[in-house]
DNA sequence: TCAGACATGTAATAAGTTACATGATTAG
DNA sequence: CTAATCATGTAACTTATTACATGTCTGA
């Protein structure tokens, strides 16, 4: 599942140009699959170069000509066949986290700004899904109610999380940024488990 | 926040070699910030070259020799510079939720396939980070816990989310595959939102 | 006897991100 | 007048993944 079968598979939908692509990239799979124009455009090439899309140009004055794309069958064919063939991965690659893990070694209001950004990340993510999922009707796929809904579900999860354990965390930063005055302590303590 | 950095932190609370680095991120790191050896080492020699990082070998018979790596003032300095200055990116890649936007177009028996295998990834993954979470103690560093709490709290959710809705989602892609007859109904609808 | 822990690394490849390059029209 | 929308793409760069390459010891 890269860009170019999520192309693909939004071809089966209907026919698109490039930046008809792009928006809806930007709007239904912002939240978990995000792809930009370096991707999509070169992805569409390639499609038509393998036949599983044919392009049909619109010109246009002061624009570059509109280039729509058109599903075949033999893209139809392998896009139904990755839709059965694909174990998807889910692939979360979080730097806040990663920091968060050191939260100890962070100045408290530092650590505090870091939080509240990751929250207001969130709540903008939430904001942004319940406007999709309201813009859904009987005749949406339930697939894309699906996975807004997911996507929603999740990041509410994860602010409550915060907002629950935030005071703690930052109660525990402040204690151990006093007790070692700004100072690493270096506990000589070995990484992992090592008996 | 790279793996290099991230070495560099788990060097910052003690030395270890890359294979203990690994374990590491094994364990405490695997849910959110998976990395192989493949980036590990490499990580390593470069954080040696760049002087913030310093290596002791180790002979060791039938075995390559222990590289043990110790990090210096410039790689604290670094380091702490780093958590400073980062602002920290948190990003998701799931094909699965790619896959599931197009769930009216698979064969029913095949989503829910998909779907309890999530699921069962989900549940291990609790289990995992509950495991750990067992291990802290009172004298575990505070973002250690916060993390791990974290990923298990939003792995709950998600797999909350996924039995709640499990039933919904497979009866409409069960319609609209009948619906259908297995062929696709193209639905001449233009992707976006176009007026 | 066989899997898994220990221990290092390289090289080829894949995939996506960012910046670059261009420019008219339209709504606020 | 200024930002956003429309519309295309390329090229360099970064980054991590996968597979390769080697070999011992120990516990089940």
């Amino acid at each position: 599942m890269d860009v170019k079968t999520l192309c693909l598979g939004l071809l089966s939908i209907g026919e698109a140009c490039g930046y008809d692509l792009k928006k809806e990239f930007e709007s239904t799979f912002k939240h978990f699959y995000p792809a930009g124009y370096g991707s999509i455009y070169p992805a569409l090439a390639d499609l038509a170069e393998n036949g599983f899309v044919r392009c049909r140009e619109i010109p246009q004055e002061g624009k570059p000509d509109r280039k729509i794309y058109r599903i075949t069958d033999a893209g139809r064919r392998h896009f139904r066949n990755a839709l059965c063939n694909t174990s998807p991965q889910h692939k979360l690659r979080s730097e806040f986290l990663a920091m968060l893990y050191f939260a100890d070694r962070m100045e408290p209001e530092h650590l505090s700004v870091l939080l509240d950004e990751r929250l207001e990340e969130l709540r903008a993510a939430i904001v942004d899904i319940d406007r999709i999922e309201q813009r859904t009707d009987a005749n949406t796929a339930a697939g894309a109610r699906f996975v807004a809904g997911f996507g929603a579900f999740v990041a509410r999860a994860a602010a409550d999380y915060i907002e629950t354990n935030r005071e703690a965390l930052l109660e525990q930063a402040r204690e151990s940024s006093t007790g070692a005055a700004g100072k690493q302590t270096d506990r000589t303590v070995t990484v992992g488990t090592r008996a």
